[in-house]
DNA sequence: GCGACAG
DNA sequence: ATCTTGTCGC
């Protein structure tokens, strides 16, 4: 498919997205990545209770790569490896979280966006550098007058991270939840315990 | 045409 | 993301 008609697809997405919180009580987070090992795709999904921020079941696939990186289209190389992990998990999930963004994109549908749409689920993005919009000097991410994510330092590092909401729940609900899910590292455990995860599963294929 | 550009 | 040693700092 050419770019341009994906362009059309992520616009087509994002009118589906809803940034209101639709949950209840929140304990299990799904944080979800992926790693590359030659022509395959590592995703992995690791379920994290939000009361000890421990993970209690993990989860990967591999898959051959199908889709080049283009900035912009990231959730077409990687949200297919990405959604069949979590799919293998036994776990009920109330949120998952992502590593990429959301709603802060240039046609308002990040993978976060993409996967929390397609799944049905409520999802968060969580980027490790910049994307696009203004950052206001109240620490938020504008794409004209709307706020669609917020920088999150964590309390030693300098770079922060950005997130954003990516379906069925709202920036605020977003940050709190990231912040509720930091330890020591720059990066909430969710993600940060996924990215461990697929990480070592490559280094098992060499 | 110019600049920006997740992982 | 990935290829990679040593090295600065807590």
């Amino acid at each position: 498919m050419k770019v341009r008609e994906l362009y059309r697809e992520q616009e087509r997405l994002a009118r589906k997205a809803v940034f209101y919180d639709a949950f209840g009580k929140l304990k299990y987070v799904a944080g979800i990545d992926c790693s590359y090992y030659e022509d395959l795709i590592i995703g992995g999904a690791v379920v994290i209770d939000l009361n000890t921020l421990e993970p209690i079941e993990k989860a990967h696939v591999l898959l051959k790569l199908d889709f080049p990186y283009i900035p912009g289209l990231l959730a077409y190389r990687e949200a297919n490896a990405m959604i069949s992990a979590f799919k293998k998990l036994d776990t009920v999930v109330d949120v998952l979280m992502i590593d990429g963004f959301g709603t802060n994109h240039p046609r308002r549908c990040g993978i976060a966006t993409q996967i929390g749409v397609r799944l049905e689920m409520p999802s968060i993005g969580v980027g490790k550098s910049f994307l696009c919009g203004d950052i206001g000097d109240d620490g938020y991410v504008y794409q004209g007058a709307e706020r669609t994510g917020k920088l999150i330092y964590s309390p030693r590092s300098k770079k922060p991270i950005y997130v954003s909401p990516g379906h069925r729940i709202s920036l605020e609900t977003s940050v709190e939840l990231v912040k509720k899910c930091m330890k020591s590292g720059r990066i909430p455990e969710p993600t940060r315990l996924a990215h461990e995860y697929v990480t070592g599963v490559k280094n098992t294929l060499r």
